[in-house]
RNA sequence: GCGGGUGUGGCGGAAUUGGCAGACGCGCUAGACUUAGGAUCUAGUGGUAGUACCGUGGGGGUUCAAGUCCCUUCACCCGCACCA
């Protein structure tokens, strides 16, 4: 027998499949089909990532099963090809940012390659292919033209290292994702996205699809629903009411004073009125002064000031209240304005606690010279009027009916969702293909002007003024209205990173359509993706933005569903060995390629889905490398005790029927550690065995094959089977087989495991009773005791309580 | 602070409805074969003081029976963070 040579069987098969397209998807819209996918990537100048193959191995194991399921499996890869990183180095080495990434996708692919992948690669797309972007172009200008694209003075969050601006979503802890730089604010004109006009669909139509529980909960918690109410409160002297939002309008008859935000209009509308202006808007400056972080830091402590000149009045009890400004009420969220029930929230109580004011208690329950009672699940309200004596819940709503009989208030929703920020002033971007024409605003290009190419620049180093280095284009800048074909100039910021992957899934469905971004037959058949697998990183990112996409173009008829994915799941981190994140810097990292050189793409693939629970992070261990190899060392020597007998034999019929059934569940359940585990059992029992059957060693080929695809392929043409396995059907269980007659089950005495004994399955207690009391361990164990009760559960156990 | 999650051998991890805790792999120990072994094979491997007892972060409870259910408590990880 030959040795095990994986280097030269696994390319020996890589070519055999590309050559023969064995993974390509097929256009005949008749058969059943089943779209996986995985997160392209982003081609980073590293390369490939041990973390990689971890989700790319788990839906190829499910494509391939598929495939020999007998779907029309689509799986389907590319690149997330714009981005900062790229264009960075293409700064620092002088290299243009296409050309980087042309070598980066080029190491990506070969890396892909060979780790024996099923991907269609005859779908490859790249987001930096202006026959891609064209669509993407296309998308915006669509958003655009609904008024869901729309350009906005905005304070944002700015990066001064990346001269960049940034997505909420992309500021972690007041720092930029990316460089780690602290972020600050700018104001800029920016292009922004209506997003919050889908939060309540975004929200709802997660019943609609079959995401792991917690990508929908913090999808939920993203989005931020919050149900409440707008009230309006007089200001002595003014006409305009002071408009708050808040979520206990139960605790109305507990406010002692209001607070409005720093940036709130009332303040420049009233300065006149106002004695001390000056030191308000010296605070305001204070305030926007302070980045993200140190705003959080020092949210212990509460800042503010009166507004003398001012006050308002209660609407319920008539109250007159002073008005504070403090920075912790967001003009971002509500109105701006707060009422303060310093008793039932926590903030207003330690506002309150500092500048000396008043707390009334309106829910009785709490203690709130101590804290602020907060519960609304005990409780009642006190010192308030009408409501007094009812339950928090009861209370809320009558207060609501009362405010709104009267038109002091109304039922309000709030999202904690903002608008995205669309716009980077960055090279490596989509350009926005809308041009600014003096006489008729902002214009779209018309289609047949997609896509607006991305212009080679001199420099594409960002500017200090915070603009994009494309403004420095003038001759590009420059252009023609296309309604009047006056003068105009283009749009010189770019799209951000995540435009692209909104909604490449699509693409892949119709690759070279040069008519749409994909025919409506591609998409009618292809959609929704079955099971779509990618990192926790990206649940508030990608997949909210894609899905808001997704939505839009529904409700324009471009797509069929409503929701792109059915099922999302999520795949946890490979660590370094040390259980550290691998980094460079910690020198901890795991390069695939040696992997794959030392031990073969069928060793990496296998130990990658057996290292432990799919959905955890787990650390890197050399020694479960080399555990696999041997797993695969020994399924090669499979070979010397393979006989020619057909089916399966008595001693190992059982098991193998049993195998099936685990393995082929398990690859639908993420739990491909136990598939795994359950296959090494059975090469046990084979080995144990001393000789199998042609039909056990096909069966346990056919199972192993969606992981270790090279070596079962290999093995398969060795044994002098027809055909290829990777066309070959999944293998079936019988269930009757799987299910033993005899089985060893526990016998206890008072609750401990004393012996065993094997039984029938199906055996009724008085026959269980004789077996049991005929085992030599138990008669001991009964021998001068009082059987006191037996408890016989079929299957499972025998128990005597003695005394 | 809020939301979500996790605690099981030396390590990664298994354990349908409560029903033999530790599958499978690593590591380790002994032996075999060897000039040699980081190869392969065989046997063993939760702890302890060897027929027993103790063991699933800690404490309490329900039950004939608890890793699994209930109460309580601790530790760690992830996400959000003044969202009224």
């Amino acid at each position: 027998m030959e040795a095990y040579n994986h280097g030269k069987l696994e390319k020996k098969w890589q070519k055999l499949w590309e050559e023969t397209g064995a993974f390509h998807a097929s256009d005949d819209y008749t058969k059943e089909k089943y779209y996986a996918l995985i997160e392209f990537p982003y081609p980073s100048g590293q390369g490939l990532h041990v973390g990689h193959p971890r989700p790319y191995t788990a839906l190829d194991i499910v494509a391939r099963k598929r495939r020999m399921e007998g779907f029309n499996v689509l799986y389907p890869m590319g690149w997330d090809a714009f981005g900062l990183p790229t264009e960075n180095y293409a700064i620092k080495n002088k290299i243009h940012p296409r050309i980087v990434t042309e070598q980066n996708i080029k190491r990506f692919k070969g890396q892909l390659q060979s780790l024996g992948l099923s991907f269609d690669w005859s779908r490859e797309i790249n987001t930096t292919d202006p026959n891609y972007y064209k669509w993407t172009q296309w998308i915006f200008i669509q958003l655009f033209n609904k008024g869901l694209a729309y350009k906005k003075e905005f304070p944002i969050n700015w990066c001064p290292d990346c001269k960049c601006g940034l997505a909420n979503e992309e500021v972690v802890n007041g720092a930029c994702e990316r460089c780690g730089t602290e972020v600050v604010r700018k104001v800029k004109n920016q292009w922004m996205m209506r997003i919050t006009d889908y939060a309540e669909k975004l929200i709802k139509d997660l019943d609609l699809v079959d995401y792991i529980e917690k990508v929908k909960i913090q999808q939920k918690n993203w989005i931020g629903r919050s149900e409440g109410m707008e009230v309006d409160f007089t200001v002595q002297g003014l006409t305009d009411k002071l408009r708050v939002y808040t979520t206990r309008p139960d605790t109305l008859f507990g406010v002692t004073y209001m607070v409005i935000s720093p940036e709130h209009p009332i303040l420049e509308q009233e300065k006149a009125k106002i004695n001390n202006y000056e030191e308000i808007i010296a605070y305001r400056e204070f305030s926007a002064k302070k980045s993200d972080f140190e705003r959080t830091e020092m949210s212990k402590e509460k800042t503010g000031l009166i507004v003398h000149g001012l006050s308002a009045i209660n609407p319920v009890n008539s109250q007159e209240i002073p008005i504070f400004v403090s920075d912790y009420v967001l003009m971002s969220y509500g109105t701006g304005a707060i009422m303060a029930v310093p008793g039932h929230d926590t903030r207003d109580w330690e506002f309150a606690k500092k500048f000396q004011l008043p707390i009334v208690e309106v829910v009785a329950g709490g203690n709130i010279a101590d804290a602020a009672f907060t519960d609304i699940e005990t409780g009642s309200m006190i010192n308030s009027d009408f409501l007094n004596g009812m339950e928090v819940t009861a209370a809320k709503t009558a207060i609501s009916d009362y405010l709104i009989s009267k038109s002091l208030g109304e039922s309000k929703i709030n999202y904690k969702l903002r608008d995205w920020v669309f716009s980077r002033q960055r090279y490596w971007g989509e350009p926005i293909p809308l041009v600014l024409c003096k006489k008729c605003g902002w214009q779209p290009l018309p289609e047949s002007q997609l896509p607006l190419l991305l212009p080679d620049v001199e420099s594409y180093e960002p500017t200090d003024n915070g603009e994009s280095p494309l403004a420095k284009m003038t001759s590009w800048v420059n252009t023609t209205c296309p309604k009047c074909g006056g003068a105009a100039a283009r749009e010189t910021d770019t799209m951000p990173q995540w435009a692209g992957s909104s909604w490449y899934f699509l693409r892949y469905t119709d690759v070279n359509n040069d008519q749409a971004l994909a025919s409506p037959e591609a998409l009618a058949y292809w959609l929704p993706i079955d099971w779509y697998n990618g990192g926790m990183e990206h649940t508030t990112l990608h997949l909210l933005y894609s899905r808001f996409w997704h939505k839009f173009l529904y409700e324009c008829g471009v797509v069929p569903t409503q929701e792109p994915y059915q099922k999302r799941t999520s795949h946890g981190m490979i660590m370094g060995e040390n259980g550290e994140k691998m980094s460079k810097s910690r020198g901890n990292v795991v390069n695939p390629d040696d992997i794959v050189e030392e031990f073969g793409a069928d060793t990496l693939r296998i130990y990658e889905m057996f290292i432990g629970d799919f959905e955890k992070s787990v650390p890197w261990s050399m020694n479960g490398v080399k555990g696999c190899r041997r797993f695969l060392d020994r399924v090669w020597r499979l070979q010397e005790i393979a006989n020619k007998n057909k089916g399966y034999s008595k001693e190992l019929e059982a098991s193998v029927h049993k195998t099936i059934k685990k393995v082929s569940n398990d690859f639908e359940s993420l739990k491909y550690n136990t598939a795994i585990s359950a296959m090494m059992s059975l090469l046990n029992e084979f080995t144990d065995n001393g000789s199998i059957t042609t039909d056990e060693f096909k069966t346990f080929l056919l199972l192993l094959n969606p992981v270790a695809p090279h070596i079962t392929e290999e093995l398969w043409e060795k044994l002098a089977h027809p055909g290829y396995i990777f066309q070959q059907q999944w293998p079936v269980w019988d269930e009757s087989k799987t299910i033993d007659d005899v089985i060893e089950i526990g016998v206890q005495i008072s609750g401990k495991v004393r012996s065993t004994v094997l039984i029938p399955r199906i055996a009724k207690q008085a026959e269980a009773e004789k077996i049991v009391k005929s085992d030599e361990k138990i008669q001991e164990w009964i021998k001068d005791k009082t059987i006191v009760k037996e408890i016989y559960v079929p299957g499972k156990i025998y128990n005597i309580v003695v005394k």
